[in-house]
DNA sequence: TACATACAC
DNA sequence: GATGGTGTATGTA
C-alpha cells in the first residue's frame, strides 16, 4: 500500500504532553510567537490525572482505533481497486471543476477578539492588559495580550492563570456583545442586505453587486467596510475576500487582527492559495478529521487531497469525499443559501457532580422550565425530546423520546424528561440538558394547553360522557373513516413555515451561540395546513386513550406492569392497587396504579388532576355499562412513550469490514465483472 | 428514530 | 479545585 504514509505515532514515551491534543491546542491568530512546547507541557501537567483528562484519553484511544481501522482498509486495496477509485475520483473532480463559479465576490468579516474588545471599550482601564472573558472553568475569548502567553478561547481559566499569572478575568456580558453585534450588522446590511451572520462576531457578505455597481474592487470594499465598522463601533475587525465563502473565511484569518487579505477571482490564484494551505484551516475539518487524514493518508495540505483523491473516495462516504475534493480544488459556497429553519432548541447546565436523585430531579425541572420559556418565546413546539447527561467521568449520553404530538409546556416536557432520566438512574452527573427537536410553529397548531384540555375533558364529563361528546368534535380522516377525537393527530411533521428574522436573545450566562442566518427580508413560505390537533398530545395520548377504552379498574392495574415493560423502565411491583376511584395509589411513589401513567413526586397538583381524571372516567364507566373492548395498555404505552431501552453499551469494535465505501466498492466491482 | 461523534463559535 | 452552551450535520443501526 503506497499511500498510507502516515507520520509515526507522535508523543508518548518521554514527552507525553505532545500527544495530548485539546480543542485549544492548535494556534489561533496572535499566537505566532508562543512557545508551543511550553504551553503544551503546562496544559498537560495541569490536566493530567483529572477525570476530564482521562475521558480525553479514552476519546483519543477511540480515534486511534478509527485510524487503525482505516489503515487496515487501505491496506486491503488492490491495484485494481486503486485504479478504479482513481477513475471515480477523476470524474468527480471534473464535475466539481465544472461547477466552479468565479463570478461572485464574497467577503468574510470576523471581529478581533470580540468579547475582550467590547469589554476593553467599555472599561478602558483594561486596555493593554492580558484579558480573559470567562471564568476559571472556561475562557470564552482572550485578548491579544493574553494570547501571547498561550491563553486562548476554550481553555479553562485556571490553566490560563498558570500560563499568564497576571491574567485579568471579566465575566461575559452578552447584552453588550449583542448590542455591538447589532451595530456591525447595520453596516453589513448596507453592503449586502442578505448577509449571512454565523455568530455575533462573524458574517459573510456577497459583495459582487457592490463591486459592480460602484465599480470598485473587493479590496476597496473591505477597506471601506472595516473603516465603517471601526467608525460605528470603535472596534476592529478583519476581513477576507475571495470567490467563495470557504476561502473567504480562511482569508479573514490571515492578517488578523485589524487586517484583510484578498484573493483574486482567478482559478490559478485559488489553486496556488490552496496548495500549501493546512487542512485544519478549513471550516469543517477539526481535530479528529485532521488526525485521520494525516495519519492514514499523509494529507496535511489541501492540495494533497487531490493527490490522494482515489483513497479519499475509497475510504470515506460520498459526501465526505466530495467535501474533501472540493477543499482540494478550493471550491465552496458561492450562492446565498435559503434561509434555514431552526431545527432544535436546547438548554443544558453543568454543576457540581451529584448522584442525589432529588437534586437531579430539581435540576431537570429547572431545565424544563428554561426550555419551555425558550420554546414559548419563539412560539415553537416540538415532538422529540432529548435528555443529555454527562456523568462525573465526563461520559456523555443522550436519550430521546418522540411524542405523538407537539409539546412545549413545562409539565409535558417534564413528564417525558423524568421518564428518560429515571431510566438511567442511579448515576452521578455533572451536566444535564434538554433538547427539543422536530419543531413546528405554535401558531400553526390548534392544540391548547394541558389545563385547557383537562377543562374540556371535565366539562365533557359533566355534560355528556359519551366519547363523541359535544365538546370534542368527531372528525373525519382522509380515508373517510370516522375517527375519534382522541386519535386525531397532527400530520404536519414537515410543515414549512416562516422563520422570520431572529435577533439573538442571549440569555445564557456564559457562551452564546447565535446561529441565526440574518436575512432581513422576511419571507412567508408556504405552510401546509395541518389536521386539527384538538388538545394537548400528552394528555390525549396517555389519558385520552384510557378514556376511550373501557375496562374495569382491576384490569388496568394488571396492565400497569406491562406499561413498564413496554417502556423498558424500572419494573414496578404493582402491589398497591385500588379499584375504588378517588383512592388511587401511586406505585413506588411514581406510577399511577390504574393506568401506569408516571408522575414524579412533587407534582401534587398534576397528580390530583390525574386522580380526578380517573374519578371522572369511573363515573363515565358507570354510565356506559358496555365492555366492548378490553383495554390495551400496551397501546397506551406505545402511544405515549417510545422511550428507547437503557443504554446498550455497544462496543463499536466490530472488525468486520462494514465501511460503506468499501462495501459499495465491492458491490460495484462485482457488477462490473 | 435513536444515538454517538465531530464541528463551529 | 476547577474543562461550557447552543446548534448543525452525518454515520450507523
Amino acid at each position: 500500500m503506497s499511500a498510507a504514509a502516515g507520520t509515526p505515532a507522535e508523543g508518548g514515551g518521554d514527552r507525553p504532553w505532545q500527544s495530548y491534543h485539546t480543542a485549544y491546542t492548535n494556534a489561533k491568530a496572535g499566537m505566532e510567537g508562543v512557545d508551543k512546547e511550553k504551553v503544551q507541557k503546562v496544559i498537560y501537567e495541569m490536566s493530567k490525572g483529572s477525570k476530564y483528562f482521562e475521558n480525553e484519553q479514552r476519546k483519543e484511544a477511540l480515534t486511534k482505533q478509527k485510524i487503525e481501522y482505516l489503515r487496515a482498509q487501505c491496506a486491503t486495496l488492490t491495484d485494481n481497486d486503486i485504479s478504479h477509485f482513481q477513475k471515480v475520483a477523476e470524474k468527480k473532480m471534473l464535475e466539481l471543476e465544472a461547477s466552479r463559479d468565479l463570478s461572485k465576490i464574497w467577503l468574510h468579516t470576523d471581529m478581533d477578539a470580540f468579547y475582550a474588545a467590547v469589554e476593553t471599550l467599555e472599561d478602558p482601564s483594561l486596555k493593554g492588559k492580558p484579558l480573559a472573558v470567562g471564568s476559571m472553568s472556561m475562557i470564552a475569548t482572550a485578548s491579544y495580550e493574553a494570547r501571547k502567553f498561550g491563553v486562548r478561547a476554550a481553555m479553562p481559566g485556571f490553566i490560563g492563570c498558570k500560563l499568564c499569572p497576571g491574567l485579568v478575568f471579566v465575566r461575559p456580558n452578552f447584552e453588550r456583545y449583542t448590542h455591538y453585534s447589532e451595530l456591525t450588522r447595520k453596516v453589513f446590511q448596507r453592503y449586502d442586505p442578505n448577509f449571512i451572520a454565523t455568530s455575533l462576531d462573524e458574517a459573510y457578505l456577497n459583495i459582487t453587486n457592490v463591486c459592480i455597481e460602484r465599480g470598485i474592487t473587493g479590496e476597496e470594499v473591505a477597506t471601506e467596510l472595516r473603516a465603517a465598522i471601526h467608525q460605528e463601533t470603535g472596534l476592529t475587525c478583519s476581513a477576507g475576500v475571495a470567490p467563495n465563502r470557504m476561502i473567504a473565511k480562511v482569508c479573514s484569518d490571515i492578517n488578523k487582527p485589524n487586517g484583510q487579505f484578498i484573493l483574486p477571482n482567478d482559478r490559478e490564484a485559488v489553486l496556488t492559495f490552496v496548495s500549501t494551505l493546512p487542512i485544519r484551516k478549513i471550516g469543517g475539518i477539526g481535530k479528529v478529521t485532521e488526525q485521520m487524514l494525516r495519519q492514514v493518508l499523509g494529507i496535511s495540505t489541501c492540495q494533497e487531497m487531490l493527490q490522494k483523491a482515489a483513497f479519499l473516495c475509497a475510504l470515506f462516504s460520498e459526501g465526505s469525499a466530495d467535501f474533501f475534493l472540493s477543499v482540494g480544488l478550493g471550491l465552496g459556497g458561492t450562492e446565498t443559501p435559503e434561509q434555514r429553519q431552526r431545527k432544535s432548541i436546547s438548554c443544558e447546565r453543568t454543576f457540581t457532580a451529584t448522584s442525589d436523585s432529588s437534586l437531579l430531579f430539581d435540576k431537570l425541572a429547572n431545565l424544563a422550565e428554561n426550555l419551555t420559556d425558550d420554546l414559548q418565546k419563539e412560539g415553537l413546539k416540538g415532538k422529540t425530546l432529548t435528555l443529555k447527561l454527562k456523568t462525573a467521568d465526563f461520559e456523555v449520553r443522550t436519550r430521546a423520546v418522540t411524542t405523538r404530538g407537539y409539546i412545549n409546556s413545562k409539565e409535558d416536557i417534564l413528564i417525558y424528561a423524568t421518564k428518560l432520566l429515571k431510566a438511567e438512574m442511579p448515576l452521578s452527573l455533572r451536566l444535564m440538558g434538554l433538547r427539543m427537536s422536530q419543531l413546528h410553529d405554535e401558531k400553526d397548531d390548534s392544540s391548547t394547553s394541558t389545563q385547557k384540555t383537562l377543562d374540556i375533558f371535565f366539562r365533557s364529563s359533566g355534560n355528556d360522557l359519551n366519547v363523541n361528546g359535544a365538546n370534542v368534535q368527531s372528525s373525519t380522516n382522509t380515508s373517510g373513516q370516522d375517527i375519534s377525537p382522541i386519535s386525531v393527530t397532527t400530520k404536519d411533521e414537515y410543515l414549512v413555515h416562516d422563520a422570520g428574522t431572529s435577533a439573538s436573545t442571549d440569555q445564557q450566562d456564559f457562551f452564546v451561540h447565535d446561529e441565526s442566518i440574518f436575512i432581513p427580508e422576511q419571507r412567508n413560505l408556504v405552510s401546509y395546513s395541518n389536521e386539527a390537533v384538538l388538545s394537548n398530545p400528552v394528555i390525549d395520548d396517555a389519558l385520552g386513550e384510557a378514556k376511550l377504552d373501557d375496562v374495569t379498574p382491576s384490569a388496568k392495574v394488571m396492565n400497569a406492569e406491562k406499561f413498564d415493560d413496554v417502556c423498558q423502565l424500572t419494573s414496578h411491583e404493582a402491589t398497591a392497587s385500588s379499584s375504588k376511584p378517588g383512592q388511587q395509589l401511586w406505585i413506588d411513589d411514581y406510577v399511577c396504579s390504574i393506568c401506569g401513567f408516571e408522575l414524579p413526586p412533587g407534582f401534587e397538583e398534576e397528580r390530583q388532576e390525574h386522580s380526578d381524571f380517573h374519578l371522572a372516567e369511573s363515573l363515565q364507566h358507570e354510565e356506559t355499562v358496555d365492555s366492548k373492548r378490553p383495554i390495551s395498555n400496551e397501546r397506551l404505552a406505545e402511544r405515549s412513550c417510545s422511550t428507547t431501552p437503557t443504554p446498550k453499551k455497544k462496543l463499536k469494535s466490530s472488525k468486520e469490514g462494514k465501511h460503506i465505501p468499501i462495501d459499495a466498492f465491492f458491490a460495484k466491482c462485482n457488477k462490473n465483472l
